[in-house]
DNA sequence: ATTTGCTCAGCTC
DNA sequence: GAGCTGAGCAAAT
């Protein structure tokens, strides 16, 4: 983001990049779930960056972190109470589970089929 | 199915 | 200032 009238640039960093992950994340319709890599992409940043903004995000209300999965189908890492509760969570919201902790593919959707329909 | 290499902001030394 | 770490990804094996 810049700021030519005051001649600030204010880097691309993190706080820039945590806005977008959080509206991106908290459109994630119901019983559906999105990658990492598919917000990454979208906001032009590397996956483990929206990881590691999802792990520091402070308003888990209005940020599902737990619809944000992996790639493959497996339930990335989870802060607020690991994996088990996220699993569950997904599961209580409709999330269809191959195996214990694979959502099947069909509950999986990429992120710009919601944005960009 | 498993191993390997890549990525890049943040934290630590 | 240099190096390690990580809520991952993708390609190669």
């Amino acid at each position: 983001m810049y700021d030519a009238g005051k001649g600030v640039i204010r880097k691309a960093k993190a706080d820039d990049y945590r806005e977008a992950v959080y509206m991106l994340t908290s459109i994630i319709p119901l019983g559906k779930t999105t990658t990492y890599g598919s917000i990454a992409r979208i906001l032009g940043i590397s996956p483990r960056l929206v990881g590691r903004l999802l792990a520091e995000n402070d308003n888990p209300i209005k940020v599902p972190c737990h619809r944000v999965i992996k790639s493959n189908g497996d339930i990335g890492e989870y802060t607020p109470g690991g994996k088990d509760v996220k699993k569950k969570l997904l599961a209580l919201e409709g999330v269809i589970f191959s195996d214990h902790y694979k959502v099947s593919r069909e509950s999986i959707i990429d992120i710009k089929e919601i944005v960009d329909p």
